[in-house]
DNA sequence: AATCTTGACAACCGCCTACCT
DNA sequence: CAGGTAGGCGGTTGTCAAGAT
């Protein structure tokens, strides 16, 4: 025999959920944890499905989220992680640990796709191709970077403004008392830094890891680490625990998300 | 002012793999 | 080992607001 089933297909409701329903899943997460998403349904009442409890949690409630408009850096990491990895949302997103897999695809695909498409027109006219996957501005190769970045970033190809609709005053109601008790989850201090900072350079020796000059991002399958080689210092994202009040308070309150990379560094290949 | 069209995001669907019994 | 589900992932669709006609 298998596992049980994971929830009765017979009312399950579909559609979007409401700030209620949001609320009761924060709740029974904030007391639980994330995971066992079978369990959800039944102990919470709710009328959805596991799946639709994961979907939400991870592509909209999950504190740490970032709201919002992508700035170039993000569009030109998606662009340029896209051209190397393909449609591979999940392990690009690990690469903007701030950003869904969802909210990137939805963004590749109204926004980018057509950006692209459109700059594709203008290096025809420019007889420029497009640059080659492992484009970086950094190198030395005789792509013409300039004249690329400067059509990425003209005004007819910058991205909409663009909200959320959402309940965010309601939730961060509700998330108040909980996120004040979270632990501290951007420094850790129990792992191996020689082990990490071997694992670093190496990826930075293969480039295969996102690098600016000193520091490089490693992706993992629960946090990613920041990896400064010059100092020795490691700095992890975890994606799964809560971050601090402070942020999520920022994230739940300002309309737009605010612009939060000082708190999860990025690596700036694009800058 | 009413209707139609388009854009943007949220959510669902179906497939695949890992894992449980 | 086999049967079967949970969870993860990518593609697609649904919904709604804003702009155009």
């Amino acid at each position: 025999m298998g596992r049980p089933p994971c929830c009765d297909k017979i009312g399950i409701k579909k559609g979007p959920w409401t700030p209620e329903e949001d609320i009761i899943l924060v709740s029974y997460i904030q007391e639980h944890g994330p995971g066992n998403w079978r369990s959800v349904p039944t102990n919470t009442g709710l009328m959805r499905c596991s799946k639709s409890c994961r979907l939400r949690w991870t592509n909209y409630l999950r504190p740490g989220i970032k709201r919002g408009n992508f700035t170039p850096h993000e569009e030109g990491m998606i662009i340029h992680l896209q051209a190397l990895l393909g449609n591979k949302w999940a392990a690009i997103a690990s690469y903007l640990p701030q950003r869904t897999d969802n909210d990137i695809k939805n963004y590749w695909n109204t926004h980018l796709k057509k950006k692209l498409k459109k700059l594709q027109t203008e290096l025809d006219s420019h007889n420029l191709p497009l640059p080659p996957p492992n484009f970086d501005n950094s190198s030395t190769n005789n792509y013409d970077h300039h004249q690329f970045s400067k059509l990425l970033n003209s005004p007819n190809s910058s991205s909409s403004s663009s909200l959320y609709a959402s309940s965010t005053e309601n939730i961060s109601r509700l998330l108040e008392g909980w996120m004040r008790s979270s632990p501290n989850p951007s420094r850790i201090n129990n792992i191996d830094h020689d082990e990490m900072l071997h694992e670093a350079q190496k990826i930075q020796d293969q480039d295969g890891g996102v690098s600016n000059d000193d520091v490089v991002t490693i992706p993992n399958e629960k946090s990613s680490y920041n990896i400064n080689c010059e100092s020795s210092e490691v700095v992890t994202h975890e994606k799964t625990s809560p971050p601090p009040f402070t942020y999520l308070e920022k994230w739940l309150l300002e309309e737009n998300g605010g612009q939060v990379e000082e708190l999860m560094e990025l690596p700036m290949i694009f800058t």
